[in-house]
DNA sequence: CCGATGACTTGAA
DNA sequence: CTTCAAGCCATCG
């Protein structure tokens, strides 16, 4: 366990993993499901940390309110993100997720 | 304690 | 359409 071991980055995994197969949610959805939508930098950056964690994180899964797909940059190569979204049945066109109000998966109603 | 950073969000110019 | 600004919160040096 990393040092890093606040409540508000355990969670932040622990609804990441929780993003069913072929979904995505935002940023702001799991910061507002942990308390505060204005944590949403926290969640991303959260995600750049993970790399501290042990764990796997579907940080492909997670993408900003408009359904772009801010954090592909912090992804090796270049398309990563994009494949593995459409290897789930997630149709994006270039930093836009097209059907992205289809498989938006929001942990505070889904999740509850 | 302070300042800087960040994969966000919203709203305004 | 693009760009900027402010708000928020946790972590790091």
């Amino acid at each position: 366990m990393p040092k890093t071991g606040t409540d508000f980055f355990e969670r932040v995994y622990q609804v990441a993993e929780l993003i069913p197969h072929g979904r995505v949610t935002s940023y702001g959805a799991i910061a507002n499901y942990i308390g505060s939508y204005r944590g949403a930098r926290m969640v991303g950056w959260a995600m750049n940390k993970c790399s501290s964690w042990n764990k796997y994180i579907p940080a492909h899964r997670v993408v900003n309110s408009k359904g772009l797909l801010t954090g592909k940059h912090h992804f090796p190569g270049g398309e990563t993100m994009k494949e593995l979204l459409e290897n789930e049945g997630v149709i994006v066109e270039g930093n836009q997720i097209m059907n992205f109000s289809e498989v938006f998966w929001n942990p505070s109603e889904e999740l509850l």
